[in-house]
RNA sequence: CCAGGGGUGGCGGAGUGGUCAAUCGCACCAGACUGUAAAUCUGGCGGGUCUUCCCUACGUUGGUUCGAACCCAACCCCCUGGA
């Protein structure tokens, strides 16, 4: 499958793949930019529903948009917020709703109810606030189990949405006087669940109204829980190659690793980070320099419970083949002591190790491609 | 020595005649998490051919009772006051 190697953005050059972990509201848990630096991650991803009830746009404008709010020179992603609202708004319908004009969101905060309505073009005018490097339609998310007339439903409104997303983005490129070189990139998002026809209607449609890149949506797994990669491979095909394809929330090492095979570019993914945090740290079972070809190597790497009982003497470090700043530092048994003893250094350090591990195998995905 | 209180599964701690292999928490074991309301959540956790079945268990030994972790007696140990 072929993909696009480089993007350029704002006048340099994003090498692809590339894993943006998910900096929601404006940080990764625990760790600074420092740290991400450090750990090889090229970029991240923030939210824009999550930054517009904190700190607010006007207060990111202010401060010169989350790039220097967050101290960081890499890459930045804004999401628009809608696949956030619409899995709350799916799992309790007093959050809030959702028209053909745009969601509205009902935020219970120590301050009381906070009522947000996200149009599509409000969805394009806050990321402008943030000022990210590429940013995402407001698109209408698809339930798992949605029945035919509901993908019907979130692809018409996807697209409709997007063609708005589009104008406003146009408009705010003029008012800002920015250039092919200096505007930021905006893509589309493909809907359809499950369908094949209405993914490959999703797409079309989205090209026809040109977007810079186009983006998985939706929830993309089978009834087994693992990636639907079959889907993922017609939107592949019915999706640009000359332009970059982004996975939405892909995914797991694995996940990744299957989607830059079917041509995907850009991932983001709340797993590395989360799982750190829940003491589920990644480790290379074999050395990947000595991995041949990724795409079709086996049992690569496995899951290390930090917890166990058996680490308490571990000297060794989370794992022999990473060189991150935890393994080059300390042990196992250190580790497993600070999440014992509840300190947040262990969120630092298991965080800081599972997305080195990820900025490592897009290494190797980057050389193996 | 006297007066009170107490001894329950790895630990803490419920239970005070049958529905108790024993609530719950911790620890431990095994997992989940995929455009982050998640330092969260789920299952297991005496043994057995792991079962609406059996065995062994609530300090020890004996007793009362159809039936005891729960009642009685003696003994052993711990804690708190007083000599």
């Amino acid at each position: 499958m072929d993909m696009l190697k480089t993007f350029e953005v704002k006048g340099k050059e994003m090498q692809l793949p590339v894993f943006f972990p998910d900096a929601t509201r404006g940080v990764i848990r625990s760790i600074d930019s420092q740290d991400l630096k450090n750990a090889g991650t090229l970029g991240l991803i923030v939210n824009t529903y999550h930054l517009l009830s904190q700190p607010g746009p006007s207060v990111l404008k202010h401060l010169g948009g989350v790039k220097n709010f967050m101290g960081w020179d890499g890459w930045i992603i804004s999401d628009s917020g809608g696949f956030q609202m619409f899995s709350l708004i799916q799992k309790n319908k007093s959050l809030g709703s959702i028209t053909k004009n745009g969601v509205t969101f009902h935020l219970h905060s120590k301050g009381g109810r906070k009522k947000y309505q996200i149009s599509p073009e409000e969805c394009i005018q806050i990321q402008f606030d943030i000022n990210s490097d590429i940013m995402i339609c407001l698109d209408y998310f698809t339930p798992f189990n949605a029945k035919d007339d509901e993908i019907k439903l979130s692809v018409d409104l996807t697209i409709e949405w997007a063609k708005r997303c589009k104008v406003e983005f146009e408009k705010r490129v003029k008012a800002r006087k920015l250039t092919e070189e200096t505007r930021p990139k905006l893509f589309g998002v493909v809907q359809g669940a499950h369908s094949k026809p209405e993914r490959e209607r999703c797409a079309i449609e989205l090209e026809k109204i040109g977007f810079d890149g186009y983006g998985l949506g939706g929830w993309v797994f089978n009834n087994e829980g693992e990636l639907d990669l079959d889907i993922i491979e017609h939107i592949s095909n019915v999706t640009p190659s000359n332009k970059p394809r982004y996975g939405l929330g892909v995914g797991n090492p694995q996940g990744v690793v299957d989607c830059v095979r079917l041509g995907w570019g850009i991932f983001d993914c709340v797993l590395p980070t989360r799982d750190a945090r829940h003491k589920r740290l990644y480790v290379w079972d074999k050395n990947p320099d000595d991995i041949k070809d990724i795409f079709t190597e086996k049992n690569w790497y496995s899951y290390l419970y930090i917890s166990r009982e058996k680490y308490v003497r571990d000297n060794a470090p989370i794992s022999e083949f990473c060189d991150c700043h935890a393994c080059k530092n300390y042990s196992r048994g250190y580790l497993q002591h600070l999440f014992t003893i509840e300190d947040t250094l262990a969120f630092r350090l298991a965080t800081i190790h599972n997305l080195r591990m990820y900025s490592m195998l897009m290494e190797k995905l980057k050389e193996s491609f």
